[in-house]
DNA sequence: GACAAAAAAGGAACCGGTTCCTTAAGGTTT
DNA sequence: AAACCTTAAGGAACCGGTTCCTTTTTTGTC
C-alpha cells in the first residue's frame, strides 16, 4: 500500500502538500506537476478510512429494506442509486429480511458507521423505530410509510384507492370483495383501505366486502377460493399486485375466466402484470421516481436544508383485460 | 460523540485498558465492572473508521449486480447476505445498472474501500475486468460465469439444458425454436445452448432452428410472432424465463394456446411462472443457495484457504402445463 | 516475609489522512 | 531599499482506535 507519505517523498514535498494538492489545491504549477507524475506512477488512491476519520462523516446514505425479492423495493432502489451518484452520494444496502430485530439493530449499524444518513423502507413504525431514531444522530427518511414526526415520501395510496374505486364502479360492478393486509401497515393496509371505501361511499345499491391476507403470493392462492365460494364478487379488488396474481392463479385453478367470470385488479405496476394474460388492471406507482425523490430528501436533510414532512409520489391507472363491464 | 479516551478518562484507566476490555479482555474483574458500567452509561461504540484504519481491512464483501430488478440477483444478494451474516462478514451491494464501465469502476471503487473480498455477478467478463483484477489486491469470486482464471461459482447451465432437451424430445416434440442470448454471455449465451445441441444429437428426425433475442422481456415479445409465422414450431425453448413469459405474451396476444398451438419453456425457475397460467415448465437454479455458496467461497478466499476454482450449483427441471405432447 | 513469576495496567507510537500554524520566498508598493 | 503583502510549502498536532513495550501490582512458593 502506497500512502500519502510516500507519494509527498518520492515527490520530495510535505504530506500537507500533497494533501492540499488533492483537496483544494493551493499549490504552484511545478509541484502540481511532480505530484501528479508520482501518484500516476504509483496509482495512489487516499486511504477512505483516514479521511472518513478526521471528516468524522462520510457521503454514505444507508439504505434498509424489508426484502430484496420484491419488484417495489428493486426499483426504488434503483432511483434511490441513480440519484445518490449525481449527488456524490453512496447508497449502502441493508437489508432486514422482514425481520422486525434486524430492522432495528440495522439502524444502530448504519450509525455506527457514520452514514450521513438512513433511508428506510419500513413496512410499519414501532417505538423500537422510534426509540433508535432518537438515540442516534442521523437524519431519517422513510420511503412508503408516513409518521406524524418524521419526514417521509410515500405514495399517494389513498387516491390511487379511491380513483380504482370509481373506476370499477363505472364498469358497473355491484358484488365488490376488497383483499387487504394487516393495518399495521399504514400505506398498503389503511390508506388504500380509506381510499377504495371513500370511493364506495358514492353509491348505495353495492355490497362490498373486505378481507385479509399477507403479502404472499401463495398466502392469496389459499385464501381467495374461499372467498368466491362464499360471497361471489364480480370483482376481487387486491391491496398489490401480488396478491392479485395469487388471485388471478386461484381462480384459473378453479376454472374460472377472467374477467368474464371474475374481475381482478391490483396495486402496484409491477412490470410483470402487463406480461400475463389476460393484462392486470392496476394502480401503478412510480417507484423509481419515488427512489430519486427520496434520495434528493434525504441529502436536503444531510446538508439541514428545508425539506416538506410529508412528499408524495404520484401514480397512474393502467387499464387492462382483467376488469369486465357489467351491463 | 464519545471516544475510547473518554470512556477511559471516566473509568479512571488509561485508553490501552479500555481497548483491551473490548477486544481480547485480559482485565481483571474489577476494572472490567468500571469499564462496563461507563460504557453502558455513555452509549457508547468504537469508531469503525479508526478501527479499520488501524486493522488495514475490513469484514465487508462487496457485491457487484448488474442489476437489481432481477429475480436471480435478488434471490442471490438474499443467500449471500444471509451466510455472510452468520460468518460475522458485512455484504456492500454496488450496482453497475448493466453498464460496463460502472462495473469495472465499481471494482476500483470497493477496493479503495478496502472490502476483504468482492462478489461479482458478471454477465460478462473482459479484458478491462481482468485488468482491474491484477490491479487491486483483493480476492474476487465470480457468480453465474465462470473463468480459466478466476474462481467462481456457476449454475449447471449446461445440464440444465441437456436434460431439457430430452424431455421435449420425449414429449415428441419435431419441430423446435430455440430462442437463446448472445454469446458474449458464457453462461447463458454459450453453455445453455450447448447442452441443448448437444441433447438434440440424440435425435435426427427433428428440424431446430437458433435465434437470438435480448434479456429484455419486450424484446421478445417483439421477436416471437416472427419466429412463429416464418417457422411454425411446435415448441419455444427460452434461454431465461423473461424470454418464455415474453414469448408466451406474443402467442397470447396472437390468439394461440399455450400448450395446444405452441408449447414454451423458460430457465430460470422465477417464482411468477407457478404463479401465472398456464405454469411454466421451466429448469430451476437455486439462486439462494448459490449465493450461499459464493459467501461462505469468497470467505474461504480471504482466509486464504483452499478453494475449487469452479463450483456447480445445481438445478432442477420443473415440469408444469406450458409443454403439450405430441403424440 | 522475601522473591520470582504471572497478571494487570499504563504510556507511547502508530495507522493515513487533514488542517492549523509557521516559515520562507517572491512580488509590490512607496 | 525597506516594509508589506501574498503565495507556497513545511511541520506538527489531531482524528479514535490498537498494539507493543514497560512498569506496577498481584499471586504463589519456599
Amino acid at each position: 500500500m502506497t500512502t500519502i507519505a510516500d507519494i509527498a517523498k518520492l515527490a520530495g514535498v510535505a504530506k500537507s502538500t500533497v494533501s492540499r494538492y488533492l483537496n483544494d489545491g493551493s499549490v504552484s504549477e511545478g509541484t502540481k506537476k511532480k505530484i501528479e507524475r508520482v501518484i500516476n506512477e504509483t496509482g495512489y488512491t487516499p486511504n477512505a478510512f483516514a479521511q472518513s476519520l478526521k471528516a468524522k462523516n462520510t457521503n454514505i446514505i444507508g439504505t434498509i429494506v424489508p426484502r430484496l425479492d420484491s419488484y417495489a423495493t428493486s426499483r426504488t432502489l434503483i432511483g434511490i442509486d441513480e440519484q445518490l451518484k449525481e449527488l456524490n452520494y453512496q447508497m449502502l444496502i441493508s437489508n432486514s429480511n422482514q425481520h422486525l430485530e434486524t430492522e432495528i439493530e440495522n439502524i444502530y449499524t448504519l450509525a455506527k458507521q457514520k452514514v450521513a444518513g438512513i433511508i428506510l423502507l419500513a413496512a410499519e413504525i414501532t417505538e423500537m423505530h422510534l426509540e433508535a431514531f432518537a438515540k442516534i444522530d442521523v437524519p431519517v427518511l422513510l420511503v412508503g410509510q408516513q409518521h406524524e414526526h418524521i419526514y417521509s415520501v410515500i405514495h399517494d395510496d389513498y387516491h390511487a384507492a379511491y380513483e380504482m374505486g370509481k373506476y370499477i364502479l363505472d364498469k358497473g360492478h355491484k358484488k365488490i370483495a376488497y383483499l387487504g393486509v394487516t393495518e399495521k401497515d399504514i400505506a398498503v393496509g389503511v390508506k388504500r383501505k380509506q381510499g377504495f371505501k371513500e370511493s364506495m361511499k358514492s353509491t348505495s345499491d353495492c355490497e362490498v366486502k373486505y378481507y385479509e391476507t399477507s403479502f404472499n403470493i401463495t398466502e392469496a392462492l389459499e385464501k381467495v377460493p374461499e372467498i368466491i365460494d362464499s360471497f361471489q364478487p364480480s370483482i376481487l379488488v387486491c391491496a398489490t399486485d401480488n396478491i392479485a396474481l395469487g388471485a388471478m392463479k386461484a381462480a384459473s385453478i378453479k376454472g374460472l375466466n377472467i374477467p368474464k367470470d371474475l374481475s381482478i385488479t391490483g396495486f402496484g405496476g409491477y412490470e410483470i402484470t402487463g406480461m400475463i394474460h389476460p393484462g392486470l388492471t392496476t394502480a401503478k406507482f412510480f417507484y423509481q421516481e419515488a427512489g430519486q425523490l427520496a434520495a434528493r430528501s434525504i441529502v436536503k436533510l444531510v446538508r439541514q436544508e428545508e425539506l416538506e414532512l410529508l412528499n408524495v409520489s404520484s401514480f397512474q391507472l393502467i387499464f387492462r383485460e382483467s376488469v369486465d363491464s357489467i351491463v
